[in-house]
RNA sequence: GGGGGUGUAGCUCAGUGGUAGAGCACCUGCCUUUUAAGCAGGGAGUCGAAGGUUCGAUACCUUCCACCCUCACCA
């Protein structure tokens, strides 16, 4: 206390920063030995796991394997050290002994902290203990660590570093990869799925004059050559209804979209999303589609059509339920609203403690209901259909009624998973339906979409039949590896400001290479 | 946005109105088939930030920040 107080400049005493003044003084100290901390490459001729699989034969042959991975743990037995090492595929322990390495190297892998990555060469055997082992003739640094790994076995639990660092989460917590690499397998199995039912995978523009195609706030940005205000995509949608009215029967896309929205468990401000369209099909079809798709991807998954979630278990055996979102609110809360003028409507909604004062149409009134009433129940995947049309924009009047539309979105464990409609494609009822969501604007209704003048263009020259449908990536993802929250399927999920506190790495390695080029001169 | 909780060493966590603690990690020494290796010694802290109460605050009070849980709302 009373040095700093003396010596001002010191300033405040960080201890990472001793830590990695430590390791950069090895660095240093390899590079006066002319031993590269950080070299190219290194000949890797088998991975952990490929090793461990064959080791009964590559250990009696006593083959020569190279292998490559980050130092985890390291234990010193006087003149001998034994290691374990991870790459991505498993880890495997190593032993190194002075005799066979040699007094340099043996003091070299002295100073080699856990989190040091390493490549080394040898054969495999059996320790007294039972333990598969590489017995290591050669090694070499390939890449020096300077901040410290968190700890040895507790790991890191605290969930805000392991999203603001994810790669140290990663590091020691290797099994938040099997998460990663299911969403991969997701993915890779609907891309599969939907080739082979001959949709073609398209892009579409993510930087737009302005969106659509979805009810939510956009991100707003500015194109400067143009003077112009653009947008983050919402949504594709209307981008894909352009294809179809260009001549493309099946296009499909993995869309990142961008909403200017709360953060919380189920929502991240940028999220990816599968929009499909089909022409001369209606969302019947789409529905078969859909169910289809997703009996596909949870077989592929899990090889079984039951799957826990959370407390539930999951059945993914078609046929899923079907119920009009008409009929589902009646079912639970015996109130017919289809008779009912917008005014009787929210009486009766009052009757049953939902606020619908501050909402604009009945469409929204009955959408109210059935979020309070219907939507928490559905637990098994259900398909919701038949929306009212005021909150159904971009879809088709139903054939039957006027006042609703052919929609439906897919539930499971209370999770929207899924959105189609038979497309709207009359473009002078999509002229209406804009108008009308300009109205909802004028009305304070944020989420209500703008008119796009070029897709009114589009429709006009004739969109054949077309089902189309969307679902959340992360929402699926979440569902199939049993995932409760959005940012333990998103590898860098979106995060607030750091408050002040912390000093970054970058900061403490700046003031010591300043500190050496002083010493130096 | 409302309610509840958390924030102390690089990591995991104790703790207290009166000089800041442990384990791991790090440094030194011993140990040539170990297993979260062991043994001995050592260094390391703006106790999330700011303000207040107090002789004295990491602790008590206020405000703020971040994260977690929960309710409401949008995917």
């Amino acid at each position: 206390m009373e040095k700093q107080k003396e010596h001002p400049e010191q300033q405040i005493q960080i201890p990472l920063a001793e830590l990695i003044k430590i390791r950069w003084g090895k660095v240093k100290e390899l590079l006066s030995k002319n031993i590269n901390p950080y070299p190219y490459r290194f000949e890797r001729t088998h991975l952990i796991q490929q090793a461990l699989d064959k080791f009964d034969e590559y250990a009696k042959e006593e083959t020569v394997l190279r292998l490559a991975g980050r130092i985890m743990l390291k234990r010193k037995m006087g003149k001998s050290f034994f290691a374990d090492i991870r790459d991505s595929s498993d880890r495997i322990q190593i032993y190194i002994k002075l005799d066979t390495v040699g007094k340099e190297h043996f003091d070299l892998f002295n100073t080699l902290d856990l989190g040091d990555i390493i490549g080394c060469q040898g054969t495999l055997f059996v320790t007294k203990t039972g333990e598969k082992t590489l017995r290591v003739s050669e090694f070499q640094l390939l890449t020096k660590t300077i901040h410290p790994l968190p700890d040895k076995h507790a790991g890191l639990t605290d969930k805000e570093q392991r999203y603001r660092r994810r790669y140290a989460d990663l590091i020691v917590n290797p099994e938040v990869r099997e998460v990663f690499i299911k969403r991969t397998e997701i993915i890779q199995t609907i891309r599969n799925f939907l080739n082979e039912q001959g949709f073609l995978e398209v892009e579409t523009p993510i930087l737009q004059p302005i969106y659509g195609g979805g009810m939510a706030l956009p991100f707003k940005t500015h194109y400067n050559k143009l003077n112009r205000d653009m947008y983050l995509r919402i949504a594709d949608e209307l981008y894909l209804k352009r294809l179809i009215v260009g001549g493309f029967d099946k296009v499909w896309e993995y869309c990142k979209d961008f909403r200017n929205e709360g953060i919380d468990r189920l929502h991240n401000p940028e999220f990816s999303m599968i929009e499909l369209y089909w022409a001369y099909a209606d969302y019947k079809d789409m529905a078969a589609l859909f169910e289809k798709l997703l009996r596909d991807v949870v077989y592929h998954l899990h090889g079984t059509y039951k799957i826990p979630y959370g407390e539930y278990e999951i059945d993914f055996e078609p046929p899923f339920k079907w119920i009009t979102m008409l009929d589902s609110v009646k079912e639970k809360t015996g109130i017919d609203f289809s008779p009912l003028s917008f005014d009787e409507a929210k009486r009766e909604a009052k009757k049953i403690d939902v606020a619908s004062d501050d909402l604009i149409n009945k469409g929204k009134v009955i959408e109210a209901v059935w979020e309070a009433h219907v939507e928490p129940n559905l637990i098994q995947p259900t398909f919701v259909a038949d929306f009212p049309v005021e909150i159904s924009p971009l879809a088709k009047k139903h054939r039957d009624n006027d006042a609703l539309t052919e929609r439906f979105e897919l539930f499971i464990a209370t999770m929207e998973m899924g959105n189609a409609f038979s497309e709207l494609n009359d473009p002078i009822d999509q002229l209406k339906r804009f108008l009308q969501q300009g109205k909802a604007i004028e009305a304070g209704d944020k989420e209500a979409q703008p008119l796009d003048d070029d897709f009114i263009t589009a429709l006009s020259y004739g969109m054949p039949p077309t089902a189309g449908l969307g679902f959340g990536i992360e929402r699926l993802v979440m569902l199939l590896t049993n995932q409760h929250t959005i940012r333990d399927v998103l590898f860098f999920p979106q995060m607030k400001e750091m408050g002040d506190g912390s000093v970054p790495v970058s900061k403490i390695l700046a003031e010591m290479i300043e500190e050496t080029s002083k010493d130096e001169q």
